[in-house]
DNA sequence: TGGCAATGCGCC
DNA sequence: AAACGGCGCATAGCCA
C-alpha cells in the first residue's frame, strides 16, 4: 500500500509509517528531514521533531503503535516544500489518507495545514480549529491542524499551544469525544417586548452569578448605540435584550424604569464579563454601574500569560468544544471571516437581522459565564486571586481614563508640527540634492547608497559586508573619537547599538550595513548625507508617530481616549494604544501637547529607582539597601573606580564632566547588570573597552554578593518550582519546555526581569488606585490620568494642588510598605503643571509660600 | 490589494 | 561560548 510518486524524480523518498488500519490519528508533516531519510520513517523518534512528538504522545498515554505518520512530500527539501512540489504530491497524499480511513488528521505546520485542510490563513490562526474533510465517496474524517514540532524548538513559547492541540486530538481521535458541541440556541431567549422582559426577569433575579455582554455598533461610546445586551443567568441559558427596551422613551416612562431595574440587577449580582473594560465603558456612560466580579480574559491571561489566545471564541473552542460561532456569524452576514476595518464592520454590524445578532450575543454571554466557572477554580487553585482582583480594580480605574480622555493643546500641537515639517523640508533639500533617487525611508535603498555607492565604512573602518561588528571594535572606535562630537557621544551613551529579537536562535549585534541612527552618527564623519538623514528621521518619527496619533485618534470631543490593555503582557505590565502613551519621547515639546482640563492641574509622581528597590527587597542585599538610602549611582562610581566618599567629592569638584560621565556609566550598570546584560554589550555605552567593562562589572558584583546570589539562583528556583516563576503578587511566567543551553540562559535572566518588572507595575497600580481613592475621600475632585510603568498621573483642581500633592506623597510611600515590600523605603518625586511637559517639582512650587 | 515579517525607534 | 527585558507604531517590500 505504498504511495506512488511519478511526478518528480528528486531522489530518496520516505513512505508513511505506522498503523494503516483506521488509525485514530494521522500526523502529516511537511517533508522528511535528515533523520527521517536515514531511517526511512517520518517523524522518526531519533530526530528532534519526532522525539518531541513521540514524547508528548507518550505523556498523553497514547500507544504510538496505533498512530500513523506521513509527510506532504515524500522527498526531502530544504525548508518548507514550495507550492509546485506540494501540488505534485497532493494526489498521492490524498489517496494515502483515503486508504487509511483515519479518525482524525493532524497536519503539522503551515504547508501541511494548507495542503490537507485547505485553510486560507496561516497556521497560527487556524491551529486548533476542527474541520470535517471528505476524502472520498464513503470516507469522511476530521482535520485538526497544529504547529510543526520544529517550530516549537525554534520558538518554545508555542509549546503550550502544541500540547493543547494534541490533547484535543487525542480526545477526538483516540477517546472518541465529540469534536464540536454547538451552542444551545434553542434555549436562548430573544427579548423584544416588555412582556417578554417581564417574563424572563424573575429568572435573572434568582441568579447569583450573571455574565453580561453588549453588542455595539462601534467603539465610540458617546456617539453610537448599544444594540443588544445579553445576560446569561445559568449554564446554557441566556436572555438577549433589544437595548431599545432600556432607552428613555418620550412617550412612556418604561425605558427609564427598565434601565433602573437593569442598573439595580447589575449592581447586586456578581457580574462576569469578557474584557470588562469595553462593556463597563458603555454601561457607565448610561449610568449603569455593574458589580464587576470576574473577567474571563483577565483570568485566562493569568493562567496563560502569553500575548494571545484570550479571545472568547478561541477559549470556548478550546475548553468547551464550541464551534467557531463568531466566524460563522460573520461569514453568513457578509462581514468576512475576520475583522478588516472597524468602521466598515460597524456599519455592516448594525444592518444584521436582530434575531441573528441576539443568538450570537447569547452564545457570547453563555460561553463567558461557563468559562468563568472553569477559570475561577483554576485561579483559586493557582493562588492568583490577589493579582486577579488588582487587575480588575485597575480595569475600572483605566476605564475612567478612557471615558474622560486627555485634553490636547491644539496650539502646541500645531506649532510643533510646523517645526517638524520645517526640519523635514530642510533635510529633504540636502538629501534630494545628494541622492535624488534614494527614498530616505527605505533601509534597503539607504544601505545600497551609503555602503555600495558612497563606499562608507562603519565603526573601526570596517567594510560594510553585512557581518556583525564585534563589540570591542565598536567601543574602541567610539572611544577614539570621544569628545569630537557631543551629539554622537550623547546618543551612543544613552542608546543601544542593536536590536535584539525575541527568537532565541538569532544573534545580536550591530550589522555593518545598518542604517540606524546609532551607525549614522558614525557615518556622518565621512559624508554630509548621514547628518541630514538623522535630522530627517528624527523629525519624521515625531511628526508621524506622535503628532499624527493625536489627529488619528482624537474623538469629536477634542480629546484623546487612550485604550489601556491590562492583559497580554508577558511580565504583567500595562499597554496603551490609540494612541500609545507609554513611549512618548521624553521631550518637553511633545509632552506639552497633553494638558489638564481648564481649572485643573496635572500631578505626576514616580518612585525613585523602583526596580533597584524591588531587587534590594527581594534579594535582601543590605549593601544595596544602604546604597538606596543615598545616591545608588554614586555608590557604583565609588565601587568601580575604587574611590571613597572624599575622593568622589574631589572628583566632582575637580572634573565635573568626568564625574557625570562616570555617573552615567554607573546608571547603565545599575539598570543593565541585573537583567543579564554582559560586558560586551555594556562596553560601548560605558565608553570602555570590553575588557575594562568586565572589570567594572566584577567590582560591581563584588559589592553586591547577596543580590548576585539571588540573581544566580533564579533558574534553579524555576526548576524546583515546576518550571514556573512566581512573582510577589502571585502572577506567573511559565517555561514548560526548555530547548537548549542558550534558551536556558535566557530563561535564567527572565527570572530576574519578570518579578521586578511586574511588581513595579502592580505596586504602581495599587498606588494609583489608592491615590485616587484617598484624594476623593477628602473631597478633592480627581481625574485619572495615565499610569506609565512606575509613575502615575492625576488631575486635580488648581486650588487643591498643595493638599493633593501631600496626599499623593504620603500614599505612595506607604502603599508598598503596607503591601509587604518593607525591606526598603519608597521615596517619591511629585511634579505639577497644567501641561504635561512643563512640570515643576512641587517642593519648588510651594517654596515661596511656606 | 492586503497580509506578513522585517527594520527601525520611541519609552520604562 | 554566548550574552538585555518588555512593549506600540510607521514604513517598505515581498507574496498571494
Amino acid at each position: 500500500m505504498s504511495r506512488k510518486c511519478t511526478e518528480c524524480h528528486s531522489g530518496e523518498k520516505v513512505q508513511g509509517y505506522g498503523n494503516r488500519i483506521s488509525p485514530p490519528i494521522v500526523f502529516v508533516g511537511e517533508s522528511p528531514g535528515e533523520n527521517e531519510v536515514r531511517e526511512g520513517r517520518p517523524f522518526s523518534p531519533r530526530g528532534k521533531s519526532g522525539q518531541l512528538l513521540h514524547q508528548i504522545m507518550k505523556d498523553l498515554d497514547v500507544d504510538i503503535k496505533t498512530l500513523y505518520f506521513t509527510n506532504v512530500c515524500m522527498c526531502p527539501c530544504r525548508g518548507a516544500p514550495p507550492a509546485d512540489k506540494v501540488h505534485m504530491c497532493y494526489d498521492g497524499l490524498m489517496d494515502e489518507l483515503e486508504a487509511l480511513k483515519p479518525k482524525l488528521i493532524v497536519p503539522m505546520g503551515n504547508v501541511a495545514a494548507k495542503a490537507v485542510g485547505q485553510y486560507e490563513k496561516g497556521i497560527s490562526f487556524v491551529r486548533g480549529s476542527y474541520r470535517k474533510l471528505r476524502l472520498g465517496p464513503s470516507v469522511t474524517t476530521g482535520v485538526l491542524p497544529t504547529y510543526h514540532p520544529a517550530a516549537i524548538l525554534r520558538n518554545p513559547d508555542l509549546f503550550r499551544d502544541l500540547l493543547t492541540d494534541l490533547e484535543k486530538a487525542v480526545a477526538i481521535g483516540v477517546e472518541g469525544r465529540p469534536a464540536v458541541i454547538p451552542p444551545p440556541y434553542e434555549d436562548y431567549e430573544p427579548i423584544h417586548t416588555q412582556e417578554e422582559l417581564e417574563a424572563v426577569w424573575p429568572k435573572l433575579e434568582e441568579a447569583k452569578l450573571i455574565a453580561v455582554d453588549l453588542e455595539t455598533a462601534s467603539r465610540y461610546v458617546y456617539e453610537d448605540e448599544i444594540l443588544i445586551i445579553g445576560i446569561s443567568y445559568a449554564k446554557g441559558k441566556c436572555a438577549s435584550f433589544d437595548w431599545a427596551l432600556f432607552e428613555p422613551n418620550p412617550l412612556t416612562l418604561q425605558g427609564k424604569r427598565n434601565i433602573k431595574r437593569l442598573a439595580k440587577l447589575l449592581k447586586t449580582k456578581k457580574c462576569i464579563f469578557q474584557t470588562a473594560g469595553f462593556d463597563i465603558a458603555w454601561l457607565w456612560s448610561r449610568s449603569v454601574f455593574p458589580n464587576l466580579w470576574f473577567d474571563t480574559e483577565v483570568a485566562h491571561w493569568l493562567l496563560d500569560e502569553r500575548e494571545s489566545g484570550h479571545g472568547l471564541e478561541p477559549m470556548a473552542m478550546r475548553y468547551l468544544s464550541a464551534p467557531p460561532w463568531k466566524a460563522q456569524f460573520r461569514t453568513r452576514n457578509g462581514l468576512g471571516a475576520y475583522i478588516a476595518s472597524e468602521e466598515q464592520f460597524g456599519a455592516k454590524f448594525s444592518a444584521i437581522p436582530q434575531d441573528d445578532m441576539m443568538m450570537y450575543n447569547a452564545a457570547d454571554a453563555d460561553y463567558t459565564r461557563r468559562l468563568a466557572m472553569l477559570f475561577r477554580k483554576e485561579i483559586k487553585k493557582q493562588n492568583m486571586e490577589r493579582v486577579m482582583r488588582l487587575v480588575m480594580d485597575a480595569t475600572k480605574l483605566y476605564t475612567e481614563l478612557f471615558l474622560e480622555g486627555m485634553c490636547i493643546d491644539m496650539n502646541n500641537l500645531e506649532a510643533l508640527e510646523t517645526k517638524y515639517k520645517k526640519q523635514i523640508a530642510e533635510a529633504e533639500v540636502i538629501l534630494e540634492k545628494l541622492a535624488p533617487d534614494v527614498n530616505p525611508r527605505s533601509p534597503k535603498q539607504l544601505s545600497a547608497y551609503l555602503y555600495d555607492q558612497l563606499g562608507l565604512t562603519t565603526f573601526g573602518d570596517l567594510p560594510a559586508d553585512g557581518a556583525e561588528i564585534p563589540m570591542d571594535v565598536l567601543s574602541k572606535a567610539m572611544m577614539d573619537v570621544e569628545g569630537e562630537d557631543v551629539d554622537a557621544d550623547l546618543y551612543w551613551k544613552t542608546s543601544r547599538p542593536a536590536l535584539f529579537s525575541g527568537r532565541i536562535e538569532k544573534g545580536s549585534g550591530l550589522s555593518s550595513r545598518s542604517t540606524g541612527a546609532f551607525t549614522l552618527f558614525w557615518l556622518k564623519r565621512q559624508h554630509p548625507y548621514p547628518a541630514a538623514l538623522i535630522q530627517y528621521k528624527q523629525a519624521q518619527k515625531r511628526l508621524k508617530t506622535y503628532c499624527g496619533a493625536i489627529h488619528k485618534f482624537m474623538w469629536t470631543d477634542g480629546r484623546i481616549h487612550p485604550d489601556y490593555r491590562l492583559v497580554g503582557h508577558l511580565h504583567g505590565r500595562f499597554r496603551s494604544s490609540r494612541p500609545t502613551i507609554h513611549n512618548i519621547p521624553n521631550e518637553t515639546d511633545i509632552y506639552n501637547i497633553y494638558c489638564a482640563p481648564p481649572g485643573m492641574t496635572i500631578l505626576h509622581a514616580d518612585y525613585k529607582q523602583a526596580d533597584l528597590r524591588l531587587i534590594a527587597h527581594m534579594s535582601g542585599d543590605q549593601e544595596l539597601v544602604r546604597w538606596l538610602k543615598g545616591d545608588p549611582h554614586a555608590e557604583v562610581v565609588k565601587a568601580i573606580r575604587h574611590l571613597n566618599d572624599e575622593q568622589l567629592k574631589e572628583l566632582e569638584k575637580r572634573d565635573i564632566n568626568e564625574f557625570r560621565r562616570s555617573r552615567l556609566a554607573a546608571k547603565s550598570i545599575n539598570f543593565g547588570a541585573f537583567y543579564g546584560r554582559g560586558a560586551e554589550s555594556m562596553a560601548p555605552q560605558l565608553g570602555l573597552t570590553v575588557k575594562e567593562a568586565r572589570l567594572y562589572l566584577r567590582e560591581y558584583w563584588k559589592r553586591l554578593p547577596v543580590a548576585k546570589a539571588w540573581m544566580d539562583s533564579r533558574f534553579s528556583e524555576l526548576l524546583a518550582n515546576g518550571q514556573e516563576y512566581i512573582g510577589p503578587f502571585g502572577n506567573k511566567r511559565r517555561f514548560p519546555l526548555l530547548v537548549s543551553e542558550s534558551h536556558r540562559w535566557r530563561v535564567g535572566t527572565l527570572g530576574v526581569n519578570f518579578p521586578i518588572m511586574s511588581s513595579v507595575n502592580y505596586l504602581t497600580t495599587m498606588t494609583h488606585i489608592a491615590v485616587v481613592k484617598n484624594l476623593r475621600a477628602v473631597g478633592i475632585q480627581t481625574l485619572v490620568y495615565p499610569h506609565i510603568h512606575d509613575s502615575i498621573n492625576v488631575c486635580v483642581p488648581e486650588d487643591k494642588l498643595q493638599e493633593a500633592a501631600q496626599i499623593i506623597k504620603d500614599t505612595m510611600s506607604q502603599v508598598p510598605i503596607d503591601a509587604g515590600f518593607d525591606g526598603v523605603t519608597w521615596p517619591v518625586d511629585v511634579d505639577a503643571g497644567t501641561h504635561w511637559g512643563s512640570m515643576v517639582a512641587v517642593e519648588n512650587l510651594f517654596e515661596s509660600s511656606t
